[in-house]
Formats: C-alpha cells, structure tokens, sequence
RNA sequence: GCCGAUGUGGCUCAGGGGUAGAGCAAUUCACUCGUAAUGAAUAGGUCGUGAGUUCGAUUCUCACCAUCGGCUCCA
C-alpha cells in the first residue's frame, strides 16, 4: 500500500476527495433515501452537498463517522470507469440520483463520463482517488452547514457536511488544535474582550459602537493614512453621506445596485392624488463616493494639464447587506474606507495605476499585512451582461489592459470572472482571517463607463474634450476590516505606533500616585498615549493585567524611580529592561512609534 | 435572504415548570506592597424581546431580534 505525501497537492486531493466520497457511502447507508449532490475536496479538507430529509445533527455526524470506520475496514478497491452519456444518465436515473442526471446533462459533448465504485457505493466522479478505502487514516467531520445547489440561491438548499482528513492521527490533531489557537485570535472575540468595540441589539446588525480603544487606533490609522495621501499629490474631498435618487441613476447604482443601498423615502409611495412618488424626492444613502468624487470633478473645466487628478476621502459608505452577511468588524453596514478616484488620460492609466498599487503596497508593508495578502484578477462575467453597464467589446478592452499592467508588473495573480464591480474589472488583495475565510482588503478598479455617463471631459492638447479615464482605488481598504485583521495578526498586540495605549506607568503604592499622574502628563506633552493604573492593587497584578490587556510598555514607579527620576521599564515584548530616566524612556518610545516597529506574537 | 447552532448580572459559565447561582470585573474597607492574581465586605440579573400553553414560565411552544458557523452576496 502507497503511504500518502501530502507535499504533493495531486494525492493530497485523491486523499481527501476519498474521503468525500467514503463520507458519501457512509451517509448512503445511513439514510439510502439521501440524494448526492457533489463532494470535492477544498483547501483544508472536503465537503459533500446531500439532499437530506431534515439536517444532520451532531450526533448523526458521529453515526457518519462511525460508520466511515467500518467503510474503512472493509478495504474497498476503489475503481474507475467509464460509461457513455446516455448509459450513465440511464443508470443515475436508475439509482434516482436526480443531481447527478443533472450533472451529466450539463457536461460538454465531449466529455468523458467516469464514475468511481467501493463497494456498494458508486458515484458519478472525475476523481481522482485514491486506490482502496483502507488507506484512510486519520478523519474528521467538522460541521454542517446549508448550501444552494450549485451555489445558485434559487435553486434547493442542500446540507453539507465539512470534513477534513490527514495520513495520520498525529497531523489531524495538530490541524485541529492550529485551528483552536487560531480562533483565539478571532477579532470578534479579541476585538470585544479588549474594548475595542461593541455590539448593540436595538442598534441593529452590521453596526459596532468603536470604543475610545478601537476608535483611537482607527483615528491613528486614518491619519497615516491621509498624510501619506497628501505626499502622494492626493486632494482630500469631503462629500455628502446622501444623494437624491437622481445621482445614482447617472452612475447606475439606482438601477445595479438598489438592493444594497439604503433609502430615505418609499419609492413605492403614491401621493394623496394617487400620483406615484416622484422619484427625485426618494434619498439614498451612500453604498459608494464615486458619484460624490465625479460631482467635484465637474465643478471646473478640465484640461488635459489637470490629469491626473487624484481625490481621496475617509468615507462613510452604507451598503444594505442582507441580514445573514454580517461578521464581527469583516462585514458591516456602515464602515469607513480610505476611498479614491483618479481621473487621468489613457496615456496616464498606466502609471497611475502602477502608483495605487504601490501606495497599497506601501500601506500593507506599514501595518505589517504585506506577507498575508494574495492578488485576484476581477472580471466581469459575460454570460450575465445584464449585471454591468457597458458592451462586451469596452469590458473585453479594459480587462485587456488591466491584465496587462499586472503582468507587466510580474504580479501573481489568480483570474476571478464574476468578480468585477458593474462598471468595470478589479484589482483585489485578498487576505484571510483566523477563520480562513477570505475577504478583499484592497481593491484597484479601472472605470470606462463612469467618464462617459457622468460627462466628465478635459480638454485635451488637440482642443478635443475627451472622457478621462477613472481609477477607483482604497489605499488601506475599510478600516474596520482592516483593524479586524491587524487584530488578529498580532493577537491583540498592535504595534506601539498605532496602539491605542502605549504604555501604562504602574505605581507601586499610592505614595507613589501623584507622581505617576506627573510623569504621565510628561509623557502625553510628548504625543505618547499614556494611561497610569492608581488602582491599590499589587505591582504583579497591574502587570499581570497590563500584559493582558496587551500594553506594549509597562512603566513601574516606586520609591526609587521617583527619588532618581527614573522609569522601570518593563516591554511587553522584551520583558524587563531596567530602571531608565525618562527622558530616555520618551525617547525609546519615540523612536519605535518612529520606525513603526512591528513584534508579531 | 437561506440552512444550522446559540442567547442567564460588564465578562466567562452553572442551573432548571414554583419568580436564580459561581468565578473574574466593579464599589468600599484593611494592608503600603518591587515585575503575571493580597484579604474581607457590598452592590449588581423582570434569565434577548413579544405572544401562547399552564394555577404558575427564565425553564415548554411559536414569532421576532441579536450573535456565531456556512451558502448566496460583497470592501
């Protein structure tokens, strides 16, 4: 029997996607009136969609499990075959399996037709497998969950069943504990304990209250973030969080976006004559600043001398997410974004472009998430053209440019099609939580519609108006999303320059108090964020509770640092240093807020 | 929106058809303390909200709200 390498992707999916299938059979057994649906393995184990009377609970799932064992021990050779289409239809129809006769009727003409068989169990299957159910080691069914068929909310909703499965016992619990310690960090968790945020029912859902913790380190954040802008030639707009209808009937959203947007007033209402309500009169609050960025565009003739012209604002934006969407800081209702649109010649598009990614670039490597992040190329999906504005010829052209720029850059990317806004393709830096679940965290996107709708021109050298070229692009992404992640990459511990406290002085007795408030104030003169703990409590405890807050400096005073003027310095991260003046301690402080000095843990 | 789980003092959790308990946190007092929890006392909850069943509901039923995991959608 083969031992099973999983530094080699093929047989660490033949491994898993066998395990689907083994899950499969032992489901089948269990409940023969069961329905398959499909069953492939995923990035960190597998699933199986089952049309299912009722939902499997978790005892059901040890029933599953139980019975995978004795699948297990029977040694299945697992054996391929092939059919043609219509003996394949005939014999799922046979079996009463109506997902599979679904799936054959949807295959190309071309295709060939295998099925996989262990056992009693067969199953309509492009593979591959592994060569006999015995080989299975180490397994385990993780949760259950609904799922459309064919990921289309129209269509049923199946049950799936998550598992995972390694060659050895010893592995799968090692991914099981990683798991663990990983959702220790979960910002959702962290986020709340250490007050950087709550939650309020009669607030309602996708809408956090940032405590003055959370809210401090957005504020740092956002700072950094708009000097930085600034340097880059950037001009700050600060526009309205509401429109009438009529702004976002020019840019589309009204008519592709309505769903998402919240509005102020009913579309729907009539007057007392029985008249409908006029639309202009409804308000909408804003789902995106693009609209709002055009308008101050507008406000001057352009020349060709103007471009690029680069807006950038810290922007409320109000996105209607239906109630089942929402995560911790990851997905909201109202959220800040560190939005952006350039407006520029075709000849600038470019290099432009190229600027955006660098200053993403550049933020990413600043907080320290630079490593995290994976690149997708988003496209517009061709066979539902009904979801964006513009011909196939304009989209098929820009998504031609755009892949050019990234791969003129050598960038990695991976080809996402559905993926784009309505107005045009994306550049999207992916990044995952504690969870594994990935979301965009920064977002280039390339517009040919919105010139054009909105009537925005420059004059050019030839004394032509022309439509400019808009760049929509976050240089950070949404703050809250983005706070979320930094949670969750350093446990809680942010680095001093964008800690909300930086470091705490704790006096030893409450002789010493007065003094601690005096050095405090010293400290805060100097821009340090400085809290003193004056609570009659032990030295070991306000440590101890410092280091569980996450404060990356403890600051002890007792009887000699007040007669010496001194600090004893204790770092979250290097532990005790040693009595050192103030002055010296300001200056240490200083000059790693300075470096921006990151310490993960 | 859909599938599933969950909802008990600020936090973590126990309990259970006869109107609730622990630890931490908070407050007060004592101790005046040197690098990860000093001790004692006090206060704090209409058990998510609303209806129903019942003599009686926090406990059972239903609806709604919120939180969590997934699907769909998306920054």
């Amino acid at each position: 029997m083969n031992m099973i390498d999983f530094n080699d992707e093929f047989q660490k999916l033949s491994y898993r996607h066998s395990t689907s299938h083994i899950m499969a059979q032992a489901v089948k057994r269990l409940w023969p009136e069961t329905k398959l649906a499909i069953g492939p393995a995923i990035e960190d184990g597998f699933y199986y969609d089952f049309d299912h009377e009722g939902t499997f609970t978790k005892e059901d799932l040890e029933k599953i499990e139980a019975e995978m064992k004795k699948i297990v021990k029977e040694h299945f050779p697992i054996e391929r075959f092939e059919l043609p289409r219509d003996e394949a239809r005939k014999q799922m129809v046979e079996m009463n399996e109506p997902y599979k006769v679904e799936l054959i009727d949807d295959l190309p003409a071309d295709a060939v037709i295998s099925f996989y068989r262990q056992g009693e169990f067969t199953d309509l299957c492009a593979g591959p497998h592994i060569e006999n159910t015995g080989e299975l080691r180490a397994y385990k069914l993780t949760q259950v969950a609904g799922a459309y068929w064919r990921g289309n909310e129209k269509n049923k909703m199946l049950q799936r069943i998550y598992g995972t499965s390694f060659p050895d016992k010893d592995q799968l619990k090692a991914y099981l504990d990683r798991i663990e310690e990983a959702k220790k960090r979960d910002h959702n968790k962290l986020g709340r304990e250490l007050g950087y945020f709550t939650t309020v029912d009669y607030i309602g859902q996708g809408l956090p209250i940032m405590l003055p913790r959370g809210a401090k380190v957005l504020q740092t954040l956002i700072r950094f973030v708009e000097d930085e802008e600034e340097r880059r030639g950037y001009l700050l707009t600060k526009t309205p969080f509401m429109a009438k209808s009529d702004l976002y009937k020019i840019s589309g959203h009204w008519y592709h976006y309505r769903d998402g947007m919240f509005l102020l007033g009913d579309p729907n209402a009539v007057s007392k004559e029985g008249q409908p309500v006029n639309e202009s009169e409804i308000y909408a609050l804003r789902p995106m600043t693009c609209p709002f960025q055009y308008q101050a565009y507008l406000a001057e003739n352009r020349s060709y001398r103007d471009l690029p012209l680069r807006y950038a604002e810290t922007s409320t934006l109000f996105r209607n997410e239906s109630s089942g969407e929402m995560h911790g800081l990851i997905r909201l209702r109202q959220f800040t974004i560190s939005e952006g649109h350039l407006m520029c010649t075709p000849e600038q598009l470019t290099e432009e472009f190229k600027r955006c990614l660098d200053l993403a670039s550049f933020m990413l490597d600043a907080v320290g998430l630079n490593d995290d992040v994976s690149y997708r190329f988003s496209k517009w999906d061709p066979n539902n053209k009904d979801k964006y504005v513009g011909s196939a010829e304009e989209w098929e052209a820009v998504q031609d440019t755009m892949r050019g720029i990234l791969d003129e850059l050598g960038l990695t990317y991976t080809e996402a099609e559905g993926e784009a806004a309505f107005y045009g393709p994306k550049f999207d830096i992916q990044i995952k939580n504690v969870w594994g679940k990935e979301d965009t965290l920064i977002t280039i996107q390339i517009d040919f519609q919105q010139g054009k709708q909105f009537g925005m021109e420059y004059t050019d050298r030839d004394g032509i108006k022309k439509n400019p070229y808009v760049i929509h692009r976050t240089s950070i992404g949404c703050y809250e999303r983005t706070l979320a992640l930094l949670i969750e990459k350093y446990a809680g511990a942010l680095p001093l320059w964008m800690a909300a406290e930086q470091a705490r002085i704790l006096p030893i007795s409450d002789k010493h108090v007065d003094q601690a408030f005096a050095v405090r104030d010293q400290l805060r003169s100097q821009g340090l964020r400085v809290e003193v703990d004056d609570r009659d409590e032990k030295i070991g405890k306000k440590i101890r509770q410092a280091q569980m807050e996450k404060v990356q400096y403890m600051l002890v005073m007792g009887d000699k640092e007040v007669d010496e003027g001194t600090l004893a310095v204790r770092s979250r991260h290097d532990g005790e240093l040693g009595a050192l003046p103030i002055e010296d301690v300001i200056a240490r402080l200083l000059d790693e807020v300075k470096r921006r000095v990151k310490h993960f843990s």
